[in-house]
DNA sequence: GCAAGGATATCG
DNA sequence: GATATCCTTGCA
């Protein structure tokens, strides 16, 4: 079953300079594909259990990536559903008995259908993403996963700014940089909620 | 409000 | 080789 979402949440994380960037460090073995062509996917894990997807965007040699933070369910929603309870038991072995099993599953059916994504960790789970797929080419047909325009989008999107989300870590100015960009008024937004720009 | 969880970068 | 930290999430 064909899975497609609407981005409707991305952050920038821009050059090495960025002291909120994973390329702060400079080229390491995580984040070496940062540093290479734009389109390829980047995803690393954080928390020791939730993956990221990222999109490569600048030309290679500088390293940026988009952080897709949220994303709108199109088409195969249940079958992303279906990825998070697999993903959320196969995250707690031990205590995974039936009950729990049904809990998770009645959590998520009554969750809206377009919060199903909402949040960094939740885009890649519902996509099955993992960090085997980074380095995948997002912008040929023949790629699993892909980045597509949409079609007749003809009215100019409403764009809200905001400092990203947990970088508290990074040093001024970048830990205040507006680079969390959201579509106005999408049900899929992640928390926290963006200041009104 | 906070624990879970494993890789990562850095420092001995 | 040890350890502090992390671009989060779901439940108490």
């Amino acid at each position: 079953v064909r899975r497609s979402a609407r981005i409707v949440e991305v952050e920038a994380y821009v050059g090495e300079d960025d002291q909120a960037s994973h390329a702060r460090f400079g080229r390491t073995a995580r984040n070496s594909v940062m540093f290479g062509p734009p389109g390829r996917a980047y995803v690393y894990l954080v928390y020791g259990m939730h993956d990221c997807l990222n999109v490569v965007t600048e030309p290679e040699g500088r390293p940026a990536a988009l952080l897709i933070r949220a994303v709108e369910p199109e088409e195969g929603i249940e079958v992303m559903r279906a990825a998070h309870l697999e993903r959320e038991l196969a995250r707690r072995r031990m205590s995974a008995d039936d009950g729990t099993r049904a809990r998770i599953a009645a959590r998520l059916a009554t969750e809206p259908s377009a919060r199903v994504a909402a949040g960094p960790g939740r885009v890649a789970s519902a996509f099955g993403l993992d960090r085997s797929h980074t380095g995948l080419d997002l912008t040929v047909a023949e790629s699993p996963i892909r980045i597509e325009l949409s079609e007749g989008s003809s009215a100019p999107l409403e764009i809200v700014t905001g400092p990203r989300v947990g970088v508290g870590y990074a040093a001024e100015p970048w830990r205040s940089m507006p680079w969390r960009f959201v579509l106005h008024g999408s049900p899929a937004i992640s928390t926290p909620a963006t200041p009104r720009t």
